[in-house]
RNA sequence: GGGCGAAUAGCUCAGCUGGUAGAGCACCUCCCUUACAAGGAGGGGGUCACAGGUUCGAGCCCUGUUUCGCCCA
């Protein structure tokens, strides 16, 4: 027997003991099993230098919470873990690291930075897995896989070389991002555009005859006019019919350039005239391609210029050269405006430094041929997307997919598996070829770029699986079934894992993609280092505990909508917990001794003994289980959560509670019941304190997780037991209503009497008085059908066809009148509309002759209350 | 510029196939009633962003507009 329960709830008394518990005895540990179905999840690997934050929350406790529901189905659940070596993250952060020491990496070259971000792995790799376990999250730890692992490696290096072998990579002189801070290229996913304030410039360019104006072009970036290669206009543009076809000359590095014609220029745009540097920007380039145009280059990979520029800007930094290429043009009058202009600005996703587009040989990987079932996988359903409207973000972008470049000049990461012979001739091997086939030299050099990390981020529900080994995890678990994540890496990863699963596998590697939320902070904005306005998810564990803080992000997750958070939810959750432990531990222990010593539950009554207040309970709790079940298969955890709090709050705490106060026989064993399944269908969501109170009250099996996770039964449902309850807490409410009128002292209530009322009703109430005196804290309850005299002063109130009195000393009397004025005059105004709606031809006739009988009813009852209450109040 | 989402009580959000609106928090009043003051009871508060339309009837369906957010170019 575990411990007695403590008085009052507090979340670190109970967590981490139990976190370790539960890892000690591998509760998250799960071996393939054929004989059950298989529930699998990959963990979006975190990076070793990455924290918790709340977009863990967000993404992160869905998985854990599916992974213990799945557990509890019975299922071959098992949640595997990883972490991703994050290349550029890693390196950024190192390098931070290092300037404290004075040092850059190039002071420590290739091999010892490589030490160095194994060592830094080493010391803090660790520190967001033992954030996980505050948190609670559960997946199968001595599964834990490193992306730069030798097995996971020598995937990465078999996929590039089968896919080289296939032709779907190749080498060429590309214009790509670069990133001159990382000093390293990026994937168009990998570049963020943000709006900035900047400056549309209007810039001459002469006709080579000195009287000839020429045109003006408008450009945003005056220092690339030294790699400008041409001039270009819409062909069907009649401003420039004259000048398209003639040369003008190049306001900077002067020289003549042609004006060209090409449909891509936006007629809109500026002056619809476009400066052409292939060299510096993409839709140039594409233009430049078409019209066979050269691509002279004037910035380095350190951002600053070089090549054919006027000789004072050599060196100069590009943003620098922005501003002496500006009065350079001002000094030759070639300045014609300058206009405010939004910039799209291109920057880098992990530094964001802006982006330099760059000419350069770099690795790629051919999309198209691998898009297409990724496509079709979408379209037939084979993955599926929860909320669904992201299926077509996901497709939109496989339609318009631009090849890969995979190359990158980190030096942390995986090595490209290709060498170069002295005479610069390629091998795509694991190893060093003996010879080169091309020539026979044997002189090899590997590449010195890594691949980009979303490369084996994109292998990795097959790879952490041991692929290419035969494994009995890759034969069980492949595909798997759930891929929970943020909707920012659709691209950078979901699709990619959709397009690598079914190349190498044959199969998507996930059937449903939950596309989780946003967190944002109180104010709906962003959650974000810069704005200050980040909480830490851990902070709030160490206040309200993991189970509150889960339940708070997690209850507020609707159908993917994005979720302002606020602690006070956390204090709504955290308040939600203590009701639960008081529900249990002050109150079902301490009054029903058979409760805390029984150690298999108590043995339910048959139904025939159960009260009316044990019938409706457990319908209600039925009900509760059918919610919940649905809840969680729509993976709706607002629902989920909020079911479970009305019904313990409302249900079980504020109603069930006070009736069992009695101690009637049929009590203990119900709230085993109704307290035991309320706790596994909580578990998921709320590990710990589920956990503690399940182990405290009377329960077979273990450990909550491994219990049976409750099912819903239709038959087991109770619809007379919930009318005549319904009935019941409305005259309670009734009266309860009535007592609070101010000024009345609590004990003042004598009875509560009751006129008009239909015999089925007196007789409920006559069958059930102890659940009406018990919530309405009255102390008898009678009728006066049968000729009783009304008293001479009450409180009265109007329910249905029948009227509740409470007499009171006639001094409490006051307040009764106003009351009763505002009932009338409610009464009055609903009269009013459905007088009009009844009057009305077309709602008779078209109306369901339900709704019509319904609300003529309804007119009736009104009446015959505005009757009797102006009765009374003249009678006052 | 394109796509998607949101707009309902002071705040955060529910409201399933159309039948005149709900919860939690906050606020006000009362109550330390023997599980819980991290509690209990009651109460006030909403022309459901705006404008049209469909319908007997619209928070819900259609069209347009505005504002905010996210993604893509």
């Amino acid at each position: 027997m575990p411990a007695p329960l403590a008085d009052k709830y507090d979340p670190k008394l109970i967590e981490a003991s139990w976190y370790a518990t539960w890892e000690a005895e591998g509760t998250f540990h799960t071996e393939p099993d054929a004989s059950k179905p298989p529930f699998v999840i990959v963990m979006p690997p975190p990076n070793i230098t990455g924290r918790a934050h709340m977009g863990h929350g967000s993404t992160y406790a869905p998985m854990d919470i599916l992974t213990r529901l799945h557990r509890m189905r019975g299922y071959n659940a098992v949640w595997l873990p990883g972490q991703d070596h994050a290349a550029i993250a890693t390196q950024n952060v190192l390098e931070k690291e290092l300037a404290k020491e004075g040092l850059t990496r190039h002071d420590l070259g290739p091999e010892k930075f490589r030490e160095r971000s194994w060592q830094w792995r080493e010391e803090y790799g660790d520190i967001i897995y033992r954030q996980f376990r505050g948190l609670g999250f559960g997946p199968d730890w001595q599964r834990d896989r490193f992306t730069l692992d030798e097995g996971l490696s020598r995937a990465v290096s078999k996929v590039f070389i089968d896919l080289y072998n296939e032709g779907l990579i190749y080498r060429g002189l590309r214009l790509v991002n670069w990133c001159p801070h990382c000093e390293s290229t990026l994937s168009d996913s990998e570049v963020e555009h943000e709006d900035v304030d900047g400056q549309l410039f209007f810039v001459r360019y002469r006709g080579e005859d000195e009287e000839d104006e020429g045109i003006v072009v408008a450009t945003t970036r005056p220092e690339t006019i030294f790699a400008d290669v041409a001039v270009a206009v819409h062909p069907d543009d009649a401003r420039y019919r004259t000048v398209a076809g003639k040369n003008v000359v190049r306001p900077l590095s002067p020289g003549p350039i042609p004006v060209i014609t090409d449909s891509a220029v936006e007629p809109s745009f500026g002056t619809g005239a476009l400066k052409i540097t292939p060299a510096h920007d993409q839709t140039d380039y594409d233009i430049g391609e078409r019209h066979g145009l050269a691509k002279p280059s004037v910035i380095g990979l350190d951002a600053k210029m070089n090549g054919d520029v006027e000789p004072d800007f050599l060196g100069l930094d590009r943003f620098a050269a922005r501003e002496r290429a500006l009065e350079r043009l001002r000094e030759r009058g070639l300045l014609v405006r300058a206009d405010p202009y939004r910039i799209s600005q291109a920057t880098c996703y992990r530094c964001d430094t802006v982006v330099e587009p760059l000419l350069s040989l770099q690795w790629f990987v051919r999309m198209k041929q691998l898009a297409e079932p990724a496509l079709e996988a979408s379209r037939n359903g084979e993955v599926a997307f929860a909320p669904e409207r992201y299926r077509r973000t996901y497709e939109d972008w496989l339609l318009r997919i631009r090849d890969w470049c995979i190359s990158r000049q980190i030096w942390w990461g995986h090595r490209l598996p290709v060498w170069y012979c002295a005479n610069d001739h390629v091998t795509v091997a694991a190893q060093a070829p003996a010879a080169c086939t091309t020539c026979g030299d044997t002189q090899f050099v590997q590449d010195p770029d890594t691949l980009d990390t979303w490369f084996s981020s994109a292998l990795w529900p097959f790879s952490i699986l041991g692929w290419p080994e035969q494994t009995p995890e890759l034969k069980r678990w492949y595909p798997t079934q759930v891929l929970a994540t943020a909707r920012e890496i659709i691209f950078l990863w979901v699709a990619r894992m959709v397009m690598m699963g079914l190349h190498f596998m044959g199969k998507v590697p996930f059937a449903t993609v939950i596309v989780t939320p946003l967190i944002l902070d109180e104010q709906g904005r962003k959650m974000s280092k810069s704005l200050g306005n980040s909480l830490d998810p851990m902070e709030l564990v160490a206040e309200y505990g993991a189970d509150a803080t889960r339940f708070a992000i997690v209850g507020q997750m609707h159908e993917g909508q994005d979720v302002r958070f606020s602690v006070a939810r956390c204090e709504d959750a955290r308040r939600f917990c203590n009701k639960l432990w008081q529900a249990v531990g002050g109150f079902a222990l301490r009054t029903f001794p058979e409760l805390a010593q029984a150690r298999e539950p108590l043995e339910l009554p048959a139904p025939s003994r159960w009260t009316l207040a044990d019938r409706w309970i457990m319908d209600a709790l039925e009900q509760t289980i059918a919610a919940v079940d649905q809840a969680a298969d729509r993976f709706d955890f607002s629902a989920w959560s909020q079911s479970l709090y009305s019904f313990v709050w409302n249900q079980v705490c504020d109603v069930y509670i006070e009736i069992a106060k009695d101690k009637a026989p049929t009590r203990a064993p119900i709230l085993n019941r109704v307290l035991g399944v309320s706790l596994a269908l909580l578990h998921p969501v709320m590990p710990f304190v589920s956990e503690e109170l399940w182990q405290h009250l009377p329960h077979s099996g273990e450990r909550i997780g491994n219990s049976r996770w409750p099912t819903p039964d239709e038959g087991r449902q109770d619809p007379q037991a919930r009318a005549d309850m319904a009935r019941l807490m409305e005259l309670v409410r009734t009266v309860l209503a009535l007592r609070a009128i101010p000024k009345l002292p609590y004990r003042e209530l004598r009875d509560v009497a009751l006129s008009g009322a239909d015999s089925a009703f007196v007789d409920l109430v006559r069958r059930e008085q102890q659940i009406v005196l018990t919530l309405a804290r009255a102390p008898a309850v009678r009728d006066l059908s049968n000729g009783d005299p009304r008293p001479a002063h009450a409180l009265s109130r109007r329910m249905g066809q029948m009227e509740v009195l409470l007499p009171v000393d006639e001094k409490f009397l006051e307040r009764e009148r106003a009351a009763l004025q505002k009932e009338i005059e409610r009464a009055n105004t609903e009269t009013v509309v459905l007088e009009r709606k009844l009057a009305s031809h077309g709602f008779l006739e078209k109306a369901p002759p339900a709704v019509v009988e319904k609300e003529k009813a309804r007119l009736q009852e009104l009446r015959a209350h505005i009757a009797m209450s102006s009765q009374r109040l003249s009678s006052l």
